[in-house]
DNA sequence: TGACAATATTGGAACGTTCCAATTATTTTG
DNA sequence: CAAAATAATTGGAACGTTCCAATATTGTCA
């Protein structure tokens, strides 16, 4: 079982032809005749070769591997898995092959994935950044220009393009939607208030109370993990609160679930007893009973989008940073209850 | 912006040794003294160096890329993000960079992105193929000394290592539970009926049913895709029969979730008013309302195991195939109701 | 001090490809 | 039919690294 490797070598000597010429096939040069070029073909399938990016990188030290990054901070959340899906949507049509890799919020596994991606010549990066990312990280990076796109999160002061959606409009959209309804004591749920994206969510929370003309209490700011067991945990607190919230902000769909599980392991109803709002669209928020209101960020959107402002900074060479925030949309499903519950709330006062 | 290269060359030159000591160097090789080693380092660290793997690559054509390919036919199912992410954590603590990219169950893509994958010389594939995949897919990779691992579905013929679950056993076990419980008319629900992974459950169901003196009604059978949107097509139609289930084995939890939503579409309290089984206890299993009683694939501890086969298989350098079956065991929770209730279930009849 | 071993360092060939300039074969043109 | 134009093919140098064999430096001991 010796694996001899077939090379050009071995092509040119079965079909007859110099090195030269096979090399002419395999990029599709129009200089090379039709009939070598079936023939040196018949041979390539015949031997079982298998083309070596390596070699030809080397000797081409521009035109990159036809390979795009993709580096996320969390892949068991299914937002990173929808954009990933999105990504790949334009990352394939452009003739490139998307390679993900999950760095678990972790700086040295982020440190080491992108280090081994770039050792191989990837085209372009999109990175969302694991906590505590500093543009030094990026720094090389880009100063190599290999282009670089940051998704959902930003690196401060790193210069790269990014792709962020509006969290301070979603948020005050979906809590004017519930002051709307009536709802005076709102919380905000889950995420780790050290993060950029938690606090452009919280600052729209804040704002659209005060222009309803409530005022922001801090007992009803809860911070957890921004996943569905932080959820179950933060909806938990909110509950023991001597004056209890009617409506809750959730930091993203994956905490929004968990409070509706929290609710009804206290016996109370999502939508009915109290109004949940989650955040992102994720796609089982539409099946999920009830089904959740929630503000659409649209992830495969955004990857698509994401991926055509790489593709363009990797075509146009130039390297300006591009700063684009998605809008966003409020969804209103049957987690909020109905205005019709509005009589009955003011009634209550 | 004019980027030039930096090579071994340059560093050798302003740290005034041979590239070949700062080849050394960059092997870590003991070889090479405690100063120059210093003195090269802070010279490779200053002048920004990155090292071009695809170079060494090729001399060494023998030593791979420490990089494990994985390609999964559904990343937005989070069973395969939770493999994936059980795979990274052995292949990372062995050095290794897991690439991750999604088929969609795309033979085409799956053939594009295996090939762009072996031409960057990854060390192993862990490969969940998509449906319709055949041997003669794989052949050139084995042929070339590959390493392979298949996951979750086999390769009809291929001759590589494969880890599965015990399917048959699994759905066997759930669906004595739900006898046991009392339940006499129980449904099959989701999954394509044309995979292998859908027919060992299915078997696992009928020969259950046979054990309990049932018979096992075609009706039942209602196949769907194994997504949260058809588990909640699928069990509207098993309620829409003349004589309903009172319980159901489901292909995955995906479909169980879909299940359960649909069930409280119709005003039915899942664990209560119906009982649902799923399979795989993804994450959400554990802290969903009701907690899902599921057959446990454990995809994270089947993701560990399946790269540690590969790895195995990197190290020995041998290419004997091993099929595991990972085995499965029902995880008891809140969905199928509790014993209490087969009294009440049995004086109905 | 000379002989030997141990430790450090090095030049050059090789890996598989692409590119360039040069060559050969074929066709067109005056 | 010679000359020019075009089409097809080719050998060799380069890309950045590692490996090998060889050399240079230092240390040890009788």
């Amino acid at each position: 079982m010796v694996k001899e490797r077939v090379t050009v070598i071995d092509i040119a000597r079965a079909a007859g032809v110099s090195k030269s010429t096979v090399s002419l096939v395999l990029q599709a040069s129009p200089l090379v005749n039709e009939a070598t070029r079936a023939k040196v073909n018949a041979v390539i399938r015949e031997l079982g070769y298998v083309y070596n990016r390596g070699a030809a990188n080397l000797r081409q030290s521009n035109a990159k591997s036809k390979i795009i990054g993709v580096v996320v901070n969390d892949l068991t959340n299914s937002f990173f898995a929808e954009l990933a899906v999105g990504i790949d949507m334009v990352v394939q049509s452009a003739g490139y092959v998307q390679f993900l890799a999950n760095t678990g919020e972790s700086l040295d596994r982020q440190r080491e994935v992108i280090a081994s991606m770039r050792e191989h010549g990837i085209s372009g990066l999109i990175l969302s950044p694991a906590r505590g990312t500093e543009a030094s990280d990026l720094k090389s990076l880009v100063a190599a220009g290999v282009p670089v796109v940051n998704v959902v999160r930003q690196v401060p002061g790193a210069k790269v393009s990014s792709m962020i959606s509006d969290n301070h409009a979603g948020a005050h959209e979906a809590v004017t939607h519930l002051t709307g309804l009536g709802h005076r004591r709102i919380a905000f749920l889950g995420g780790f208030p050290d993060t950029a994206v938690f606090n452009e969510r919280f600052q729209g929370y804040r704002a659209a109370l005060v222009d309803a003309g409530l005022e922001a209490s801090g007992e009803l700011v809860i911070g957890s993990a921004p996943s569905r067991a932080g959820g179950v945990a933060a909806v938990e607190r909110a509950l023991s609160l001597a004056v209890q919230p009617t409506a809750a902000l959730c930091f993203n769909d994956a905490v929004a679930f968990g409070a509706c599980d929290g609710l009804r392991a206290k016996r109370m109803e999502p939508g009915v007893d109290f109004a949940v709002v989650g955040f992102d669209d994720v796609i089982e928020a539409k099946t999920a009973v009830p089904a959740l209101t929630t503000v659409s960020v649209d992830p495969q959107g955004m990857g698509r989008r994401t991926a055509q402002l790489l593709l363009k900074q990797i075509n146009a060479g130039k390297a300006d940073a591009e700063a684009i925030v998605g809008s966003v949309r409020l969804v209103i499903r049957q987690s909020c209850g109905s205005a019709a519950d509005k009589r009955e709330r003011l009634a209550l006062i």
